[in-house]
DNA sequence: GATGATTTGTACGTATGTATT
DNA sequence: GAATACATACGTACAAATCAT
């Protein structure tokens, strides 16, 4: 069961959410709050606290708590899978494999994913019928029979692996820069060669730390954009379409 | 003055930099360090809970909490302050204003930033000599004179304001995606006009949530990279020099 | 502008729940 | 199971900043 205070964070941040503390208005006192839900002070403070940390609300000594921010994001599923992403944001996603093949391991894989031999995967991802995303995965080994199983089409790896055999992606490492479209890149994104890709190349393990895969994702330019929002407190991120 | 828990946090944090408190070894119990600064249970910990919000030690239900890291991931300031996170990874870093003056805010910026005038300001940042961030800067009026009193080589902006006027960034939200390069930003940067750059759009606020500042910062493909670490608890995130 | 009421920030102390050792 | 230690929650008091009169 939830903690007091995050009951009452949860309360708050849904009553900001749909409108009922609109963006600008003024929050009610900490007296207040703590007479509403008959609890202490400290407890209702924990709770703003939280908020303040989302960003959500703005607090100066002497003044009332300020709505200031819109809509949270759901960090971390969305950053290792496009097409949880990209539903959750009302998106029509498809995709393709555009190749698959086992292979050995070279001497970075090895050492990033721990096996031999790898499951290379290159994925045309789109939005709207319209290529954003290419994917080039590679596999750990003991991971590729599940992976080789799925249809060529399947909307979300992420959601097809938890379902077929339980795999929770649980840990990742994200490096996120800027290069140009390759002769192929290009090709498939319908670009020019040359032209900007947003690439994020990210390793992905499970709960107990061991490597699942590792990926090199580029993006089409103005399709797709990272969005961070970070206070002291807290760093939640997330994906933007443009 | 600085509040008592924050003189406590400071004394921990500096004991554990020091190596008073290894990495690995356990923190006194909060009883423990509430009698060794007379403090109540409740002071001691609002110091570690910053403590633990910077990554320093760990905590965990009925365990002692442990040191973590060596290093401060003060994973906020770095996304903010160019000149403080290359300096804390051991670059050279430099900087100009290249243009500088004051107009009127367009719509776009008069919404974000709450002003009517906007003073705009032109830096080229470089590493080790070489240009790698252009960064087109709109600050609100309000804190306009003080920027305009900064000399027009200050290494880092975030760090004269807060000793001139205690002017502290507590939230931010930030766009990254990739561009091509304009031809001001080819010659700048020093690349060719097309090639791509890692663009990081951003907007920071006070404690208050008052607008401070809307900027466009463009790095050169290939010197600088996002690093993002997350977990389903925590994301720090980070920039790379590559 | 000054005063007093309001509101948040800091600090204390106590009690109980829950996870670890 | 017992002892320890962190997590949650309550209540009180005063300081500091803000706001309304």
């Amino acid at each position: 069961m939830a903690a007091r205070y995050e009951q009452i964070a949860a309360e708050l941040r849904d009553e900001i959410l749909t409108g009922v503390h609109p963006v600008g208005s003024q929050l009610p006192s900490e007296a207040e709050l703590a007479a509403r839900y008959s609890a202490a002070r400290g407890t209702v403070r924990q709770a703003v606290g939280i908020l303040a940390a989302e960003g959500l609300v703005g607090s100066r000594q002497g003044a009332r708590r300020i709505v200031l921010g819109g809509e949270r994001s759901q960090s971390f599923a969305e950053l290792h899978s496009f097409a949880q992403w990209a539903r959750s944001q009302g998106h029509v996603v498809g995709g393709e494999v555009l190749g698959q093949r086992r292979r050995k391991a070279g001497p970075a894989e090895s050492a990033k994913l721990g096996t031999a031999e790898v499951l290379e995967v290159l994925r045309l991802r789109t939005l709207e019928g319209e290529p954003v995303l290419l994917e080039r995965t590679v596999y750990a080994s003991w991971i590729a029979p599940a992976v080789e199983g799925l249809p060529r089409d399947c909307e979300s790896v992420t959601q097809a692996l938890y379902d077929g055999v339980g795999l929770v992606f649980a840990y990742g490492e994200h490096l996120i820069d800027a290069v140009s479209a390759s002769s192929e890149d290009a090709r498939l994104l319908g670009v020019r060669r040359g032209s900007p890709l947003l690439r994020q190349r990210r390793i992905t393990t499970t709960q107990e730390g061991r490597p699942v895969e590792w990926s090199d994702d580029r993006y089409r330019a103005g399709s797709v954009a990272f969005s961070i929002r970070n206070s002291i407190g807290a760093n939640p991120l997330a994906r933007l379409a443009l």
